[in-house]
DNA sequence: TTTTCATTTCTACATTTCTAGAAATGTGTG
DNA sequence: CACACATTTCTAGAAATGTAGAAATGAAAA
């Protein structure tokens, strides 16, 4: 998730989604998602300015979708975006706690300065 | 940060720093820091198994000062490495609020689909 | 069914990033 | 001061990543 928001187009991608909410719904399963939002060819026109989908945003869209932090939905001949809101949470949560416990596997090696 | 963060080896660096916590001080300003911590031999050996310091384990380690989630000390011949709480918190921040607001330049020239 | 629109995949190239060894810097000790 | 120790900087090569255009896929409209 970190090297998916770590290049900069893709934090852009990103920060626009989360702005540009759509409407939700609750499936079966008890999962929220967006039921409508910008499609890929919005988001390129709002991160690139041309109104021709790039191959460069597919690309980086598919990073974050890889990543977790986005899912999409066919539409019509649409794609809808939108952000993962557990993804969110689950990192809202990773820097939470002030400590993280055990993270390190084994310590009884390292040697400590006097 | 996120590129920071993005790297394996790096996000490993900072997982054990945020679990080897030593004591806290409270400078004149306010903000708080840590007094002890491992210090870079003692991280590149708990990373790399290694007991000498590897340039590699450096140039993450600056990486990780550079954006701001580490801050490093010298204590005589050692430097001490620490969290920075203050990132921390401010990473926390930016995923808490559900939804960010105006983060997008200019929606007004996006075509929406009907 | 042919066409058109929306999007993805493929490919090649440019750029960035990571890694490792050698040399340099800084700091305490004999 | 010379030496040992801890760490950083420099350098070059290897690996990964980002970009752009062309071709391919998928879905609706004519």
């Amino acid at each position: 998730m970190f090297k998916a928001l770590g290049d900069p187009t893709r934090l852009r991608i990103f920060e626009y989604l989360r702005c540009s909410c759509g409407p939700l719904a609750v499936a079966d399963a008890g999962e929220i998602r967006q039921v409508s939002g910008p499609t890929v060819g919005e988001v390129c026109c709002c991160i690139t300015g041309a109104d021709k989908i790039t191959s460069t945003i597919s690309f980086h869209l598919k990073e974050l979708r890889n990543a977790g932090l986005i899912v999409m939905e066919r539409r019509g001949k649409h794609m809808v975006c939108s952000v993962n809101e557990q993804a969110i949470a689950a990192i809202a949560d990773y820097f939470k706690s002030t400590q993280i416990q055990d993270c390190c596997e084994d310590t009884s090696n390292v040697k400590r300065n006097p």
